[in-house]
DNA sequence: CGATTATATGCGCATTGACAGATGTGTCCA
DNA sequence: TGGACACATCTGTCAATGCGCATATAATCG
């Protein structure tokens, strides 16, 4: 049956990769789905401004979610369009080189491993590795 | 003495992106260096929106400018952010595969061949080869 | 059920960005 | 020197986006 696919909206892809805060979640997520209390907890910003943020990117396909209790768990996915994953894969990289995204790493790493010092974080689930065979949008 | 290096804007550089009619400009300019004409020409647009657009990426640094008599020449720079540079080049790549971007290339190769069809080229200086020596910024 | 926790959304406001149309600036040429 | 040409910028308008704050929704727990 003809799957009506829309079209890959480059633009919207680039829209949503124009905002700071917008980039540091993606970097956060890197490989890994993580929920939306670590966001906030590491970016130190209000709950609503990183949920936002986080349907901005949902709505460019950029982003997936999955509910689990209470908790939302957010995770990149791949672009459908070829060259838009690559590019998407390239920023990811540079990113493990900039400064900035080094360090919102290190702190995401110091509360996994040490998530009873973050009030905020107790009870939260961990972190977990993304299945690669999930990494790439299907519809 | 001290060069006072304004840090590379990932933000800016991402939302200068952010505009179909700037990808297409930068598509257009791929490794060469075109006058303000043609852009009015191919993309057939009003040349005030064609000249803000240039320079939105003007100031985004991601393109540069020379003066030759009447014509303003542009062309993309690389970014002096390593990283950006990569991902610049990964999306210039990925615009050869664009149906889109293909045909805006292929009217430009169009009317470089056949300029005198084109009543707004008369004259106009050809698109010329960037010196790869001269495609990193140097401020 | 009602309370609590995790997340999303509505609202008002300020900023930015896109556009068309008019006008300004720089350069060449007669 | 004054057009004519190529390009840039100003002006007003409208839509999109970002933010904080308040509130709604969804799921769990007692």
């Amino acid at each position: 049956m003809a799957t009506r696919q829309k079209a890959f909206d480059i633009e919207r892809f680039f829209q949503a990769l124009g905002d700071n805060t917008r980039l540091r979640l993606l970097n956060l997520m890197g490989d890994q789905e993580i929920c939306v209390c670590y966001f906030v907890e590491i970016l130190n910003q209000p709950q609503p401004k990183i949920s936002r943020h986080l349907a901005y990117l949902r709505n460019a396909g950029i982003v997936t979610t999955r509910r689990d209790g209470k908790w939302m768990h957010y995770r990149i996915v791949m672009p459908p369009n070829e060259g838009a994953a690559r590019v998407l894969q390239e920023i990811l990289q540079w990113f493990k080189e900039e400064k900035t995204m080094q360090s919102d790493r290190a702190k995401l790493t110091k509360a996994c491993c040490t998530p009873e010092k973050f009030v905020t974080l107790q009870g939260a689930p961990l972190p977990m590795p993304v299945e690669p065979s999930t990494v790439f949008a299907t519809r």
